[in-house]
DNA sequence: TCCTTCACG
DNA sequence: ACGTACGTGAAGGAA
């Protein structure tokens, strides 16, 4: 079977365009000729030669316009005119691609699509062609066979399409997607379809009837709402479908065996590389393809799991239908050792319950997920030793949810779960033998690089981190997660109430201001009634802005202008409590009562911990409105929470490291930092600080835990450039120490590529080595931060790591539930309360010696408000 | 899907 | 003369 490449010429460059200029700035070469569509157009051939290997390939561009088109040439009007930078890339496209041995070819009067089509219909046609479309169109679907299938661009990645997978996502077969572009339009392509109907009911409607023609035979069945949407724009239905229809009936002047592809003239192209000044792609040149591992030509066998037993290391991969394991289904589990690999498919996983508890050492991606998934099947997963999730964490890999990254990071080719899958919401529709290859790749995977990255832990000092920090808290978070807090759902209802009367009132109020109804929360028509409608003057100078900023700080500039200002920022505060917190946390409650987020370990780029689903770290508190939030949360039967918080436990860290001995000296006597910086710098005694000086003090303190510049200082303080430079100045001749040492700490962040933390965990600054003076200053910021924020995190994380251990040790049945940075809260039973107390404050205050004391704030309460 | 805004540390 | 605070996640509008 002969393979052939179809690639949508206009597609790739208009992509690779619009990707690359943002705010018009435009990738352009020293003579000053653009280059910015070349350069992505250019990388994308290159992964497609790489991915698909092709022995025939072909480019289509268009070439005028399609005469569907022509005759209704009010619609092409509208569709956007190429941009001259654009254009003048056009050509040199061309000459890329004859350097690099690929046929293009543009036809006059048709478009890339028409093109495609034809030669995908000689592709139908043909005995021994099959075809692969590529594309981020997805009118070209419409051209899926048995013989064709479509390779979907998305943002970063792909999705393949085939006549299956089609038909799982949509429904119906390809040909009808014509159909739905006639109901739903297409903006981009300037096609009307019928208003008031979107993707969802084109999709409804297209699954129960057959195309267009059978819908409008049929228009009795449906409802009377969509029956007279459809009666009244039938012609613009059936313009449409013929705007949408891609004509496959170009005469071609070629035939497909004339399409082989026979490699690159690499003179030519390396000229070409160099006209454009790709310095990047010419180094990839130069050290020739890079050898991948193909783990597809494993010489492990696979052999029957009922032979399996547990009497030394292994490796194991858990397999789900999506990325969310509290809502997925398990697809199966593969196993691997030194010489053979193992496919337990998921109907017979319970009956291998003893080899996920044995004490044997075993190593896989994700332990977290893995261990709270097989609980569901009441498995008690035990002795995993490696995760390879985080240990490539730490070391820096691009680590996300999907095993697929990071292994393409080590040079390992594994299938993307977006490939396999399509997209995260869609049910999978692999069969269970491509699942089961899949998975053995994966979990070879795990096991072949394991010896090599604790290697490289230990090579970066990091195997300490990795062994007596993460390794554990990923079972201290196991515990978190199951556990759960409860929230009160009777009362978050009463609060959306209130809060949707008060949103109610208020929005009526701005209507009445503003002399007109409006969406309060469009920026765009926002902007546009408070600084034109009402002729409030704009306060930012910015000429070149295409739109006005609304944003809270732009907003309190101009709050005595108008009254209707005052009552936006109360109906942002009202609605963000009303969608996010009162609404969204109520939709996260499970049947037992409780929410139980979804602590990411291996997302930060500071070793902080993050959550999700729903977000338990941003829980209101600033404000008394928002506050009321946190009454929903309450403790279990004859419990009460207790929340205990490290007080200023980032500046704290900045003093140890920084050595700052005003600093040190402050928190050893416990004194009010922020007075005490304020009477340092403004010359007088603690007990005359006012409160204005403290405030000026605490944002200087901010401004040194962030990696100070007075610009954001002045910011920060609604004062000049120049008054916050006067304060930085006078900051730095009361501390002189401290100015030394952000200097030395830059220096070996420049020395070494990246920022360390006391616990040695390390980040890489890739900024420093920018030329561009914003980004590198951005890098400095970075690694000045990253050691607090950073260190503080390990802390914490020792804390809780204690703190689990010592509950269980003393079989204390009190429970960790959150963690917030620099606070903790717990379930604690009445009865435990006084020795949970002690517990926790004692391990939190001494679980490191620094040079100024830790001190620990505790409180507690029937609810989370109480208790903070 | 991207951007803006805003919630937290 | 640069163009700015550090680290996150969720919702809703714009496109």
């Amino acid at each position: 079977m002969k393979k052939i490449i179809l690639v949508d010429g206009n597609n790739l460059l208009f992509r690779s365009y619009f990707a690359t200029s943002y705010s018009g700035v435009i990738m352009k070469n020293s003579k000053g000729f653009p280059t910015n569509a070349l350069y992505g157009f250019i990388t994308m051939m290159n992964k497609i030669i790489q991915e698909e290997n092709p022995s025939y390939i072909l480019v289509a561009f268009d070439k005028g316009k399609t005469f569907r088109h022509q005759e209704y040439e009010a619609y092409k009007a509208g569709r956007a005119e190429m941009p001259e930078e654009l254009r003048v890339q056009l050509p040199k496209a061309r000459e890329v691609l004859d350097a690099m041995g690929i046929q293009h070819f543009e036809i006059e009067n048709y478009e890339a699509d028409d093109i495609i089509g034809t030669v995908a219909k000689q592709v139908d046609l043909e005995e021994e062609f099959v075809a692969t479309i590529i594309s981020s169109d997805k009118d070209l679907l419409q051209l899926i066979s048995d013989e064709v299938e479509v390779k979907l661009l998305k943002k970063n990645d792909f999705i393949r399409m085939n006549k299956e997978t089609f038909q799982q996502t949509y429904g119906f077969d390809p040909i009808h997607i014509i159909d739905l572009k006639a109901l739903m339009g297409d903006s981009s392509d300037n096609i009307p379809g019928v208003k008031g109907i979107g993707e969802k009911t084109a999709t409804t409607l297209l699954n129960k009837y057959k195309d267009l023609d059978d819908l409008y035979a049929h228009l009795d069945e449906l409802t009377p709402k969509t029956k007279e949407k459809l009666e009244q724009e039938k012609e613009n239905a059936y313009l449409s479908y013929h705007l949408a229809t891609i004509y496959r009936d170009v005469p071609l002047p070629f035939t497909l065996e004339t399409l082989q592809y026979n490699g690159y003239h690499i003179e030519e192209y390396i000229q070409l590389l160099q006209e454009f000044e790709f310095a990047s792609l010419l180094k990839k040149i130069e050290l020739p393809t890079q050898e991948k591992k193909e783990i597809s030509i494993s010489k492990k066998t696979v052999q029957e799991i009922k032979n399996f037993i547990p009497d030394h290391p292994f490796a194991f991969y858990l397999e789900m239908d999506g990325m969310d394991y509290n809502k997925n289904k398990v697809l199966g589990i593969s196993i691997c050792d030194q010489t053979n690999k193992y496919f337990i498919p998921e109907n017979e996983i319970l009956s291998y319950a003893n080899l996920f508890e044995s004490t044997q050492e075993k190593y896989t991606y994700d332990l977290k997920k893995a261990t709270i998934v097989l609980n569901r099947y009441g498995i008690q997963l035990k002795q995993v030793t490696f995760d390879t999730m985080i240990a490539t964490y730490l070391l820096d890999y691009d680590v996300r949810d999907d095993i697929a990254y990071v292994a393409k990071d080590l040079g390992y080719l594994l299938p993307f779960f977006e490939d396999s899958y399509g997209s995260v919401k869609r049910p999978h529709f692999m069969s269970v033998e491509e699942t089961k290859k899949e998975c053995l790749e994966k979990v070879e995977f795990i096991w072949d690089t394991k010896e090599e990255l604790e290697k490289q832990l230990k090579e970066n000092g990091e195997d300490a981190l990795f062994r007596e920090i993460e390794m554990p808290l990923a079972l201290v978070l196991i515990d978190m997660e199951q556990t759960g807090i409860r929230v009160n759902k009777d009362y978050l209802s009463k609060l959306e109430g209130e809060l949707s009367k008060e949103i109610a009132a208020k929005e009526a109020q701005i209507y009445e201001d503003a002399g007109c109804k409006f969406n309060i929360m469009s920026p765009k028509q926002l902007g546009e009634i408070l600084f034109e409608k009402l002729e409030i003057p704009y306060p930012k100078k910015k000429v070149g802005e295409r739109s006005y900023s609304t944003s809270k700080d732009i907003l309190e500039k101009v709050l005595h202008f108008h009254p209707i200002i005052e009552k936006i920022l109360d109906y942002r505060i009202l609605s963000k409590l009303y969608a996010t917190y009162a609404v969204g946390l109520k939709e996260e409650i499970r049947e037992d009562g409780k929410i139980h987020t979804v602590f990411n370990q291996t997302l930060t780029r500071t070793g902080r911990l993050s959550s999700v689903r729903p977000n338990l770290q941003n829980i209101p508190i600033r404000t008394e409105a928002g506050k009321l939030i946190r009454k929903a949360f309450i403790p279990e039967e004859n419990s009460v929470l207790l929340s205990s918080d490290y007080s200023q436990v980032e500046l704290r860290m900045f003093a140890h490291i920084a050595n700052a001995k005003g600093m040190i000296e402050a928190f050893e006597q416990n004194q009010d930092i922020h007075s005490k910086t304020a009477a340092d710098i403004f010359h007088v005694p603690i007990d005359q600080v006012t409160s204005n000086m403290r405030r000026t003090a605490k944002a200087v303190n901010f401004g040194i835990i962030y990696g100070i510049s007075s610009f954001g200082l002045s910011e920060d303080l609604k004062i000049d450039v120049s008054s916050a430079k006067k304060f930085l100045d006078t900051y730095w001749e009361t501390y002189p120490g401290i100015k030394e040492y952000m200097e030395e700490e830059k220096e070996e962040a420049y020395k070494n590529g990246y920022a360390k933390t006391i616990m040695n965990r390390k980040r890489m600054i890739k900024e420093l080595q920018s030329k561009n003076y914003a980004v590198r200053s951005g890098g400095e910021r970075i690694a000045l931060n990253t050691p607090i924020q950073g260190s503080a995190a390990d802390i914490l994380k020792k804390a809780m790591i204690e703190i689990y251990e010592t509950f269980q040790k003393r079989n204390l049945k009190s429970k960790m539930l959150i963690q917030v940075h620099d606070e903790l809260v717990f379930n604690v039973l009445k009865e435990e309360l006084e020795e949970v107390s002690a517990i926790v404050k004692d391990i939190m205050e001494n679980v490191v010696s620094l040079r100024v004391p830790l001190l620990v704030d505790i409180k507690t309460g029937s609810d989370w408000y109480e208790a903070k």
